[in-house]
DNA sequence: GTCAATAGTTTGTCTTGACATATTTACGTC
DNA sequence: GACGTAAATATGTCAAGACAAACTATTGAC
């Protein structure tokens, strides 16, 4: 027996009608209101409901598949995912994932330059000539416990940052707000152990394990914004993703 | 200027329409012939040329955007993404990448059993009753060089496996040949040091960084097929993805 | 009870068409 | 050359419609 889902659809709404109903079945999700393992009403049915039209409400599906939230079958239907769903990967911070789980991170300013940049960093930006770098170390904690360990080089045409802006909001927060248009990030996970300095800061003994990540960030005109080095404490911090099926 | 895309298109053939244009896009990418930083031609000019309609060669730059390959912006266009691109995130299996990428694995099953299973791995695997799992270890390496130690349990309601057929073909090559549709995988990402049985196996001292994983895939149907522990030589493997903004 | 054929169900693919929105370019005026 | 406005460009959103393919359920024959 598939439930009815319950979705309010505001066409006076700036965001797409698409988009509101994944927004309405996400929620009915995490809320329980629509529980693991059982079956939606068919595509045309709800689509013809909400008084939608069908390719809008695929879309709607498609993101929610590719969410890991719902599997959809031809002649079977459309199921939601049963094991427990976890926050699907997409392209967000440390701190905006922090934020969002209701925890408290504060972050202290290691250090901090601007000028034109080492080579490599130079390079993995793709920086024309007369863009200089930004360049800084945080230590990102939770409570007053250290969780994070990061070296960030930005570009410096897109945004003016500054060691009191840094240590008050996040990166990537404060270039969304200076006009930034994040679309894709390139990362890369590993693992190392910690050395006396990083020991030292992160608060665990020499020699223990660390989540590593690098990342380089791209926005919606194709420009390598920023580039990254991270370590976490592993005892701290793992990274959680839904893979989907092309 | 934006190049012109020359991509064949068959209508006769099984491939989807949108996934054809996918393919070509894809491959003048990796080839070099659509170099990174490159405009394309717009959308409506493109369908046109390939005699297809708009909504189809959209579906199929949804699908590049998503990979990671392309960014788009209204009123401007569609470009190649500058940076270097890797592997776009996707479900697949090491045995999987390994092979693409011309690598030769070889897998040494350790231990192998089959029963009910124990409480653990039934509950995330959210087995009915009467379905049993298969447990085992392998150790995997490239040449001669052990890179991951990986221990999986199945439920046994989906295939017949052995050790024999896990020692020849990796795992997910087995269930997908037995008629499983893998669609997602919930998947977590984290760090550990080699203990002394890991770092025998592996290769590697104890004490060495170890990358981890745990994961547990699910098929077209929502049952959740297997579910996995696997650790990897840090010095040798690191996950590389491309996140991508919803 | 089993099996094959048929019908029903539902998602997947593709097309035509239109309007909205964000950005860039062109043009006229100063 | 700078500035404001309009036009052009290109993607983003939405709709209606049709056919195909994979799956499940039903029916009739044996």
């Amino acid at each position: 027996m598939s439930q009815l889902l319950n979705i309010p659809i505001d066409r006076s709404s700036p965001v797409p009608l698409y988009h509101q109903v994944v927004q309405g079945i996400e929620g009915m999700i995490r809320s329980g209101a629509l529980e693991p393992g059982s079956r939606l009403e068919n595509e045309i049915e709800l689509a013809s409901r909400l008084n939608l039209s069908r390719p809008t409400m695929r879309k709607a599906m498609d993101e929610l598949v590719r969410a890991g939230l719902l599997v959809r079958k031809r002649g079977v239907g459309t199921q939601v995912v049963a094991s427990q769903v976890r926050r699907p990967l997409e392209l967000s911070s440390l701190n905006d994932d922090l934020l969002r789980t209701g925890q408290k991170p504060s972050t202290r300013v290691l250090s901090f330059s601007h000028g034109p940049g080492q080579e490599e960093q130079r390079t993995t930006l793709q920086l024309p000539a007369g863009v200089g770098v930004y360049h800084f170390t945080r230590l990102r904690s939770v409570g007053n416990k250290p969780l994070a360990l990061m070296e960030n080089w930005v570009r410096d045409d897109v945004a003016q940052l500054s060691e009191e802006t840094l240590s008050e909001r996040g990166m990537y927060d404060l270039l969304r707000t200076a006009g930034v248009n994040f679309r894709l990030a390139q990362q890369r996970i590993g693992a190392a152990v910690a050395d006396e300095y990083q020991a030292g800061l992160l608060g665990c003994e020499p020699g223990a394990a660390l989540v590593t990540m690098e990342r380089t960030a791209v926005d919606d005109t194709g420009r390598n914004i920023e580039t990254g080095h991270h370590v976490y404490r592993a005892d701290s911090y793992t990274f959680e993703m839904t893979l989907v099926q092309r």
